[in-house]
DNA sequence: CTGCCACGCATTGGATCCAATTGCCAGCCC
DNA sequence: GGGCTGGCAATTGGATCCAATGCGTGGCAG
């Protein structure tokens, strides 16, 4: 059975952002090749494409390792994202249909619930990301979700190490903006949006040991 | 002699920033692999990773094609660039060295001695990428990067029709900016640049001809 | 004359083979 | 004893071959 470029991307990225390719881990061809059935030639090419997305490092003729970011790298980025996640849900914002907003109750329930991190990442994710697809700009949608997948990592051990006062915060937060978002109001939307994550990014700060700083 | 895929890649890169390859063009592996004396291999990807980096879209069985871009897209993609530039210059503000302002003068006064519209788009890249670069987050500077590349096309376009007015403008804020930066004034920096690209964002916004769309 | 199906060409995608580069380790010279 | 060098093993990179996919064209039937 041949497997796709795609294909061996797709699984690449879940086993990256399932945390089983930690960083600093060398991703040797062969090996995938072989724990996925494919030859090396799809392998190679699905990392050229993660290394072209950040999630890879790729240096000629040594290979492919998942990148270390340092402390202050993962606070750019979401620096970055408190820039671009308020202007992808303005532009998200008037395409938003009443099944978005029940879909993020749904989620938001859920997680409200009680869930494990995992599936707390990945509800949370779901949660953010769908809110922004509507906008329809594939590069605004494909930037944002580039610096979820490179910064999940410590989003992890963030969350790993955090009590549930963390998780109090994060759905009062949820709750407020999609408040506003039921009301239409983009200014408070934006607003909630960028403080939550402001203050997840401040709060970040307050953890080097997750980033090996401490 | 062997090309590798980074060459292909930045030659690729060069074709499109350069025009010569329009938006809507198929670009075929066979043709580039010859004209570059290369393989078919590399060529593959090369396109994978400018596919991941948006610019070529790359339909599986059916290949790669310079995507175009509506209106829309662009205004987005400038409301991005007006969003994260201020932010890329204010980490990179920091560790901005004599010699980086003194390239900025270079640069600018380069401009205003007049050059062709294709020297223009070169100097102006460079003039706000430099400015940049200093940070030294590479997610960040691959971000803005990408930016630029994606809509290199539609500001040549626009660059041919405007008249030498839009020049001065540029001239006028560009000096503006670098003032405040020889200043080490933070503040006005962002102010003047992020007003920057809102002005020219607003200006393309009155030529719908640049995208087809009249 | 028109619509549909089948065949063939053009092009891309995957597998395999071979070359080139890197890193490591042993052995030797200083 | 330390450092340099040469060669070997591991791994990546490129070329070529073959399969699969898609698209256009032409012929045949209605």
């Amino acid at each position: 059975m041949t497997v796709t470029t795609q294909r061996v991307a797709e699984q690449l990225r879940k086993a990256i952002l399932g945390g089983h390719l930690a960083p600093g881990e060398r991703v040797r061809q062969e090996e995938v090749a072989q724990q996925l059935g494919a030859s090396r030639l799809p392998v190679r090419e699905a990392l050229q494409m993660l290394a072209a997305e950040g999630m890879v490092e790729h240096e000629p003729n040594k290979g492919a390792r998942v990148p270390w970011l340092s402390m202050r790298e993962v606070d750019v980025m979401y620096k970055m994202r408190e820039q671009l996640e308020p202007l992808a849900l303005a532009e998200s914002m008037p395409f938003l249909l009443p099944g978005d907003l029940l879909r993020l109750e749904e989620i938001q329930d859920e997680i409200e619930a009680g869930v494990s991190v995992e599936q707390f990442l990945a509800l949370d994710r779901e949660f953010h990301l769908r809110t922004y697809s509507a906008c329809g700009i594939d590069h605004l949608n494909a930037t944002v979700t580039r610096l979820w997948n490179s910064t999940q990592y410590y989003r992890r051990a963030f969350m790993q190490i955090s009590g549930p006062s963390r998780r109090w915060v994060v759905n009062a937060e949820h709750r407020l903006l999609m408040d506003a978002l039921g009301r239409g109001d983009e200014i408070d939307a934006g607003r909630f949006l960028a403080g939550h994550i402001r203050r997840t990014r401040i709060e970040l700060n307050r953890h080097p040991e997750v980033f090996g700083e401490d």
